[in-house]
RNA sequence: GGUCGGGUGGCCGAGUGGCUAGGCAGAGGUCUGCAAAACCUUUUACAGCGGUUCGAAUCCGCUCCUGACCUCCA
């Protein structure tokens, strides 16, 4: 298996420390604010990561932390922190605001059937660890204290260690175009960023440090977290690619600062998802809610996308590629997804033959394997899988063989990659009540056909059709689905 | 300005030297009281110019367009 490597700009070979365990750390949402769906696509892109290395049979901890303090307006390193101004706004304790999008996170990541990480720790749950690590990284003779904030001096470090590794660019050329910021008569340099910082009296969040009354800054604490969870050195830490050049930057120098060893083997970037070709942020204020889209309540959007529907629309794009968020495209990939799972219903009723089977079972897997092998590539997969599924359909008409042996390593391996790796779940869980009384809507209907009362059979159908569900007449029978 | 990407058929989106990606839409067909749904078949492509090569969407050069990061953001 190769993994696209941002620190070296190559695919690699995959080999993880220490076999078969598998230390996957991803940067979680800053839970000031409603997550959008660009956050989500992040979440997804590493679920599908770290439900395939499961797959494949690694044990896997995966660490998604929560980001519930400390994390600055702006690069002022003296601004408010997030949490107490949304709280101040919103007349709650921070506390309160954290708890609220925590938990409102967690709703939209079920919704979207990603599985929980093995470990969801919070920053301010980890001051301590955090506060120990600076202590470190002051030690080393990293770091400064200037009237209880500390900077991390990256002119110091970059003399001895490549600052710039995973982003390559010149740390002469950043020290050009760094513009006048907040802090700057504190700082020794001008990159220098904060570890820890001195609170106002009207902070509402701090915490007693050796350097005063403060909170950690936004960096520290996925280098505290990571390695106290993962070790010094783990195998992959994960992100959106907006990260790499700050946040990540600063996490390995500040790793590096305080253990002397470089943090992550495979450091990996998920692309952004745009709208009409520009980034999909918080700050431009073009974020879709997921709630928003579910209910089809946004005045881009035609109708409401289940849940499943804008995953397999995610699971189209490869995670490096930008991902441009459409009403046609959503169309598309929602129709794809039902097409897919019908064909997957339609398995289970295919008559096995006596005969050979028509279909090549062994490529099939090797071919599912590979694209996921390259770089975790669902969209090849998909297009794989699409293959199978005309070949079901055939069968199911009696038109192509499948043997019964070939037929369970098919509904075997299918259940694997759909449900396992891709995430996808069938979404149809209508309730009894429904099932019956759709039941007898559909009697009633087909009596007045075969009474060749028409006009009743179309306005039934044409009723329905208008409340969403849409009536599916085949030869033997009707059935029904959402529309 | 610096760094790194990208420009693929009506839309989305894979593919990195020769072999139909795939999904949606369109067209034709099967089925049907009509229709829808479903299924089957199927047309349209690699930004432009030049080069390397037996052969390039794929490698190289130039041009144009465009995105991300460099400032909080997944």
């Amino acid at each position: 298996m190769v993994i696209y490597n941002t620190l070296t700009r190559v695919k690699e070979n995959f080999e993880p420390i220490n076999t078969p365990f598998v230390g996957l750390y991803v940067c979680g949402p800053t839970v000031y604010s409603d997550v959008h769906l660009g956050n989500c696509r992040t979440f997804i892109s590493f679920d599908l990561i770290y439900r395939y290395l499961s797959h494949l049979g690694f044990k896997v901890r995966y660490v998604r932390n929560i980001t519930d303090a400390g994390h600055l307006e702006g690069d002022r390193d003296e601004g408010d922190d997030k949490f107490a101004k949304k709280a101040r706004l919103e007349q709650l304790e921070p506390m309160e605001i954290v708890q609220k999008y925590t938990l409102g996170f967690h709703d939209v990541m079920r919704l979207f059937n990603t599985l929980p990480p093995s470990i969801e720790p919070t920053a301010t749950g980890h001051i301590s660890e955090q506060i120990e690590m600076i202590r470190q990284i002051i030690k080393n003779g990293y770091a400064y204290e200037v009237d209880g904030t500390v900077y991390f001096d990256v002119e110091k470090y970059n003399q001895e260690y490549n600052y710039t590794i995973l982003t390559n660019r010149q740390l002469a050329d950043l020290l050009e175009n760094t513009r006048a910021l907040g802090g700057q008569n504190e700082k020794h340099g001008r990159l220098d960023f904060a570890l820890w910082i001195k609170a106002k009296p009207e902070h509402l969040m701090h915490w007693p440090s050796p350097w005063g009354t403060g909170f950690p800054g936004w960096h520290i604490e996925c280098s505290a977290m990571s390695s106290k969870y993962l070790g010094e050195q783990f195998d992959i830490h994960g992100g959106g690619m907006d990260l790499a050049a700050t946040h990540h930057t600063n996490e390995i120098a500040q790793s590096q600062a305080c253990n002397h060893t470089s943090p992550v083997k495979y450091w990996m970037h998920t692309n952004m998802l745009t709208v009409n070709g520009t980034r999909m942020s918080k700050s431009k204020g073009n974020g879709f809610l997921p709630l928003e889209l579910f209910s089809g309540n946004h005045p881009l959007l035609n109708h409401g996308y289940s849940p499943m529907a804008v995953r397999f629309f995610m699971l189209q794009a490869h995670y490096r590629s930008t991902l441009d968020f459409t009403n046609d495209a959503l169309q598309a990939s929602e129709k794809g997804y039902r097409r897919l799972m019908a064909s997957l219903l339609l398995l289970e009723k295919v008559k096995p033959s006596d005969r050979n089977s028509d279909f090549n079972l062994d490529e099939f897997s090797q071919r599912c394997y590979a694209a996921m092998n390259d770089d975790f590539n669902s969209p090849v997969l998909l297009a794989e899988l699409f293959e199978a599924s005309r070949f079901i359909n055939s069968a199911y008409d009696g038109k192509a063989d499948i043997n019964l042996h070939d037929l369970e390593i098919l509904k075997k391996l299918l259940h694997s990659f759909v449900f396992d790796v891709l995430g996808l779940k069938e979404e149809n869980s209508q309730t009894e009540d429904t099932e019956k009384l759709m039941e007898l809507i559909i009697r009633l209907r087909t009596e007045a056909k075969a009474d060749k009362n028409y006009a009743t059979s179309d306005s039934i159908r044409i009723a329905l059709k208008e409340i969403g569900i849409q009536l599916n007449d085949s030869k033997e029978n009707t059935s029904w689905s959402k529309s």
